[in-house]
DNA sequence: GTACAATATGACGTCTCAGTCATGTCAATA
DNA sequence: TATTGACATGACTGAGACGTCATATTGTAC
């Protein structure tokens, strides 16, 4: 946690030491931001700096908890408030919300994925605030769509929940370059993946070829019951 | 290239130097590897180091080329006599050959994957020599599928191939975690992708889930033609 | 206006890094 | 034996890193 002189800052400042670090961690590996590089871009004293945190990973950490903060807050807005969404239905939200997000805070986005895929030197107090969005969740969703019948009962809960978390993670990059999003597109939230007609469709694309490969489709589930 | 006097070297010496830059770039960001470490393990003086390689990123490249050189003997060695697999059966083997290499050569094929998703000072050149299993390949593969019946004519081929090259990098991690593999039993290539049974199961499970959303089943198939 | 706490400062210590270079070693050749 | 050239060495440079600390400045309360 960062040291109370930080809370104690101006909006403004305690905001752009902020924004600039962010810009740090989303631009390089860990190891590679260096704290003599912030306070030079955000014109404070070394001295000042290690009065408003305790060190390197001290501001890390906040980064990413105040990341995970804003995709929680993201998320419940758009949260449908049809409560009851079918297993496809509710993935399909998931993964768009998912989306959104990336595209509104992309460099949030950018630091949670740094912390999934490359090495940093606390990995559990990282992976603790990462956690949402790893695969446990998807194996329950699964798991509940078997039993609600949306989905076919051959399918390997696990394995479905790993190939479904791969595509949540991966999602985002695979958009922006699909739709040839520019940084314009996208800034301020600009870009609404619910509205978009062509995110729409690629959303589409994606569900029937899973729903298609997990469904209940009759074919296979004669297969499965003639075994 | 290294240099002359580094190939000019004792095997023993050369491949031990090799194998402690495999290890470290296996285990680090490039950025956090340190030639001062590797000269360290190696018990040669940095001045040496610098008589075999220009820099460290010509040793970084080095290595990758010496890994995708693995892979294509590792593949051709593998490759089914029989020529003609049908699009499914192709996938499936081309991902238990991917697998398999990355049991065999698990830090050549971390240092790849850091290739990959982390970033370099140089990426074209890194991306020149790793652009195999770039979702390329799979555009291909899927189009082919489509004008060969194999694969459904509404699946988006863009989209499919995203999802499968992601599938594709990612399923050796998923693999070692779901059937608790140790060291132990991947070292040194005891352990068989196309012999292991459990492992047999997963791919059939997985071919099973992409299959059933990919291909030809009749009842998507009457959806698009109804059009 | 004075006293005291909170905040700001940047030079500094200590460390490690990539890369250089003058010097040393030694085997093969003449 | 003398020469030569390939290979080995590690102290050194200059840069940059993180984190500290003595000092200066600002702000608040009385």
């Amino acid at each position: 946690m960062p040291r109370e002189t930080f809370f104690n800052l101006s909006e403004g400042k305690r905001s752009r030491i902020i924004a600039i670090a962010v810009d740090e961690f989303a631009g390089k590996p860990y190891l590679s931001v260096s704290i003599s590089e912030i306070v030079r871009q955000a014109t404070i004293a070394k001295g000042s700096f290690y009065q408003y945190f305790e060190d390197k990973r001290d501001l890390y950490l906040h980064l990413l908890s105040l990341g995970m903060a804003q995709k929680l807050a993201l998320v419940s807005k758009l949260k449908p408030s049809n409560n009851s969404l079918k297993t496809f239905d509710y993935l399909r939200w998931m993964i768009q919300a998912s989306v959104q997000f990336e595209l509104q805070y992309p460099q949030m986005a950018k630091i949670a994925y740094r912390a999934f895929v490359e090495e940093i030197p606390f990995p559990d107090e990282a992976t603790e605030l990462t956690n949402q969005g790893g695969a446990y969740l998807f194996n329950d969703l699964i798991a509940q769509g078997i039993l609600h019948e949306d989905v076919a009962p051959w399918v390997d809960t696990d394995m479905a929940a790993f190939l479904l978390s791969t595509v949540y993670k991966q999602f985002g990059h695979y958009l922006v370059s699909r739709l040839e999003l520019t940084t314009a597109d996208i800034s301020e939230g600009a870009f609404d993946v619910f509205e978009n007609e062509g995110a729409q469709q690629l959303f589409s694309n994606l569900m029937d070829l899973l729903e298609a490969g997990m469904g209940r489709d009759p074919e296979i589930r004669n297969q499965y019951f003639s075994k």
